[in-house]
DNA sequence: CATAATAATCTGTACGACAGATGATCTGGG
DNA sequence: CCCAGATCATCTGTCGTACAGATTATTATG
C-alpha cells in the first residue's frame, strides 16, 4: 500500500473517517449525527438565518435540512421562529437542552481531535490546525465548482 | 460560522470533500471514480493480494468490492487472475490500458492535490503533507473501531 | 396588481451500503 | 483420508438516504 500512502487525498480521506468513526459514537444520541451537531453549532452561535443559508455552509441538500431540522426539534433540541423580517425563512433557535446536549458534545468531540493528534509535538499540533483552518477557508471561499473547469483544463 | 470554522473535523471535512469534488472530476472515466481510483494504484504497485485487503485497506465493504472489480474488469483496466497460492483469492493484476489510465489520472490529481495546498509556502505545504501522512498512519494503525470505549469513556 | 423569484415542505424514485446465504477453497484435528 | 470450521468471493434482498420535481407560502419586481 505504499502508493497510497503518499497520496494527499488518500490520507486526508484516511484521518477524515477515523474522526468521524470516533464522532459517531460521540454523536450518537443527536439526531442526524454529525451534520445534527453541525447544526446546533450554529443554531448556539446565532447564524443559523434561514434554512437554504444552512445547507449551503454545510453542503446538504434543502430536502434533507427539513428533515434533519425536523428531528432535532422533535427532541426538543432546537425550536423553529418565522424571521419577523423575511417570514419565508425559519431560523433555527437553540433550546435549553439543545444548548446543554451542544456543550456535553462539544467537549467530547474536542477531547477526539485532541486524540486524533495524540502523540504530536505541541508546536507541530498547532501549526497542523493553524494550517487546516487557513486551508479550509480558503477551499471554502473559492469553491472548487467554480475552479473545476479551470482545473481540468490546465493539465 | 464562526462556530465551526475552529473545529478540527469541520475543517477536515470541507478539505476534504473540496478534495473530492476536484477529483471526482478528474476521475470521472474511471469505473467507481476516487475507489476505482484506489484499486488501480493498489494493482499497480502489486499491492492488491486478495480482495478483502483491499476491503480493509480501503475501508469499502466486501460486497461493494466485488462490483467495483467488476466495472474496472468490464473497462479493461484490470483482470482477476487466480492466486496459485491459494485459489479461493482473486489477485487483481493492472492492464496495459489501466497503467496509462493511472499514470494519467495520477499526474492530474497530483495537480489537484497542488491547487488545494496552492498558496502555502514551500516548506508549510510540505509540513502539512508529512504530519498529515503521519496522522493518517498512526489513525489506520491504531484504528479507531478499538479505541472508541476507552475514547467514550476518559470524558 | 400580476408575475417572477425564493424558502420550506412534500412526494416519488433511484442508487448505494450492508446483512445474510451460497459455492469454492483452505486448514487442522481425528 | 475425511470432516468441521474458517475464509474468499459472489449473489440476493432490503433499507436508508440523497436528490429531482411539484406544491405552498411569502416576498420582490415590473
Amino acid at each position: 500500500m505504499k502508493g497510497l500512502r503518499q497520496d494527499l487525498g488518500f490520507n486526508l480521506g484516511v484521518l477524515f473517517r477515523a474522526y468521524v468513526k470516533a464522532s459517531n459514537v460521540v454523536l450518537a444520541d443527536i439526531p442526524g449525527g454529525p451534520r445534527g451537531y453541525q447544526i446546533l453549532t450554529a443554531a448556539v452561535h446565532g447564524d443559523a438565518g434561514s434554512q437554504v443559508a444552512l445547507c449551503r455552509e454545510l453542503g446538504v441538500d434543502r430536502t434533507v435540512m427539513t428533515y434533519l431540522v425536523d428531528d432535532l426539534e422533535k427532541a426538543g433540541l432546537v425550536r423553529r421562529e418565522p424571521d419577523p423580517r423575511d417570514r419565508r425563512n425559519r431560523r433555527i433557535v437553540i433550546t435549553e437542552g439543545g444548548r446543554e446536549t451542544w456543550e456535553h458534545a462539544e467537549r467530547r468531540l474536542r477531547a477526539v481531535g485532541a486524540h486524533l493528534l495524540g502523540d504530536l509535538p505541541e508546536a507541530e499540533a498547532t501549526a497542523f490546525r493553524q494550517t487546516l483552518e487557513h486551508l479550509a477557508r480558503r477551499a471554502d471561499a473559492a469553491d472548487p465548482v467554480s475552479h473545476r473547469c479551470q482545473l481540468v483544463e490546465d493539465l
